[in-house]
DNA sequence: CGGAATTTGTACGTATGTATG
DNA sequence: CCATACATACGTACAAATTCC
């Protein structure tokens, strides 16, 4: 009675302990891009568990996208570099259990990439204008296919200058689970081309916005860009949300 | 010569397929939570694989979260609840690996809450404002242990009514990745106590900003606030990109 | 309360296709 | 082309844990 207090015991996985351990190193630097795991038969030896238990620790680290084994391959798995696909994956996840609105995901991405355009403005350099505005020529010129691809390049270099690689990451990834999710919802645009005309003279209006140094107004003229171009998709009643975020 | 053009295929792994299928099932809904799949034995029936081969699978489906099987369960594994528990280990791994400054998080923080009091403000109903209250309240008779949680347990109630449930998820997982990331960083404040009372008269501000129904002043308020707590702790050279968010 | 049945966790052996030198 | 080492996948076996009678 009144002995030492005793914590709950969480029996652990062999395998989960091989996957801290390796996680571990690879997000400390230990082994960087580039390195190699020893072979599955080393590994079992080194941490004396049988082949079963290293694969399903190698599975999970595969999944979390730090590491690559290929068979056949004499040296063993591959630690990979950083790649959002992992934060990709979850993010999609969460949209379809979640059940998210288009209005929510339109939502987020008016707020993350309106955040970029604010930092931006103030930390781009010279040669990112630069980019920005090639970018939008290749919107001019762009077909319907590759329009998209001008767009994207066009945000990427806004998310880059925004100094903040969270950001940089994060509006990548929304973007895409954006356009994958909402690809099926829409229809293809009855008035495309008028979209698309449009939207390069909003485009023009942010780049002038940036390179004025005027963040607030980017980021303005960019939710209402946003704003125009999904509203029409949007049910009535969820419009009210987007139109907060147009203040 | 010019026959038909064939693609390259990609061999894909037996535990991936298996991964698919569940996975789609799970997130299409016509597995919910609480729902069991099949015993292991089962599965490498319906599947026609070995039984490492549904292991690995389900290795994969509980580091996503989806779900969790336990020794001697004469059920199969169990479906789980949407919990953005892969969310959070992503972005820590992502801010381990990427080497995320402390400026960066912080200022994806003020972003991600900014954007949840500006949709707060508008939508919020009573009963929720209420709940804001009652959090800025207990802060106030809270000590140093049970303060962040009253912290928390405001935020989150702002997040809730900002209706967009995917703000809602990303800031809670920002949050608590923040706050573990700088657990080590900074040094326990030598003037606590003040930082407390000078987050309590914030909180109070932004709270009547909500009420009033004035978004931006409630967002504006709100970066202000963070800045001051955080800007000691920033270098020099980085702060300038958080004061970007000041206007 | 206890023991039987079932399931997961883990170990080990083997066959096969593949990449490297 | 061959030899070697590897990952992939399969099958069996046993221990530990859980449920149910």
């Amino acid at each position: 009675m009144g002995g030492p207090r005793f914590e709950p015991v969480r029996t652990v996985r062999a395998y989960e302990r091989i996957v801290e351990q390796i996680e571990e190193a690879i997000e400390s630097g230990a082994l960087g891009p580039g390195a190699r795991l020893a072979s599955e038969r080393e590994l079992m030896v080194q941490f004396s568990v049988s082949r079963s238990t290293v694969r399903e620790a190698l599975r999970v680290l595969q999944s979390r996208g730090l590491v690559r084994s290929r068979p056949g391959d004499p040296n063993g798995a591959e630690v990979l570099p950083f790649s959002p696909a992992a934060l990709h994956k979850s993010m999609t996840t969460l949209a379809r259990v979640a059940e998210l609105s288009l209005s929510e995901l339109v939502q987020f991405r008016m707020v993350l990439d309106a955040a970029a355009l604010l930092l931006a403005a103030r930390l781009r350099t010279e040669e990112q204008l630069e980019e920005m505005a090639a970018a939008v020529e290749r919107m001019k010129e762009a077909d319907r296919d590759t329009f998209s691809d001008a767009d994207v390049a066009f945000h990427d270099v806004v998310a880059r200058a925004s100094g903040n690689k969270l950001i940089q990451v994060c509006t990548d990834v929304v973007r895409s689970v954006v356009v994958g999710l909402i690809a099926g919802k829409i229809a293809a645009a009855p008035d495309e081309e008028a979209l698309m005309r449009r939207s390069i003279a909003h485009h023009e209006e942010v780049l002038a916005a940036v390179r004025a140094g005027d963040g607030p107004l980017a980021a303005r003229l960019f939710r209402r860009s946003v704003y125009d171009y999904y509203a029409g998709y949007v049910p009535e009643e969820e419009r009210i949300a987007l139109q907060a975020l147009l203040e």
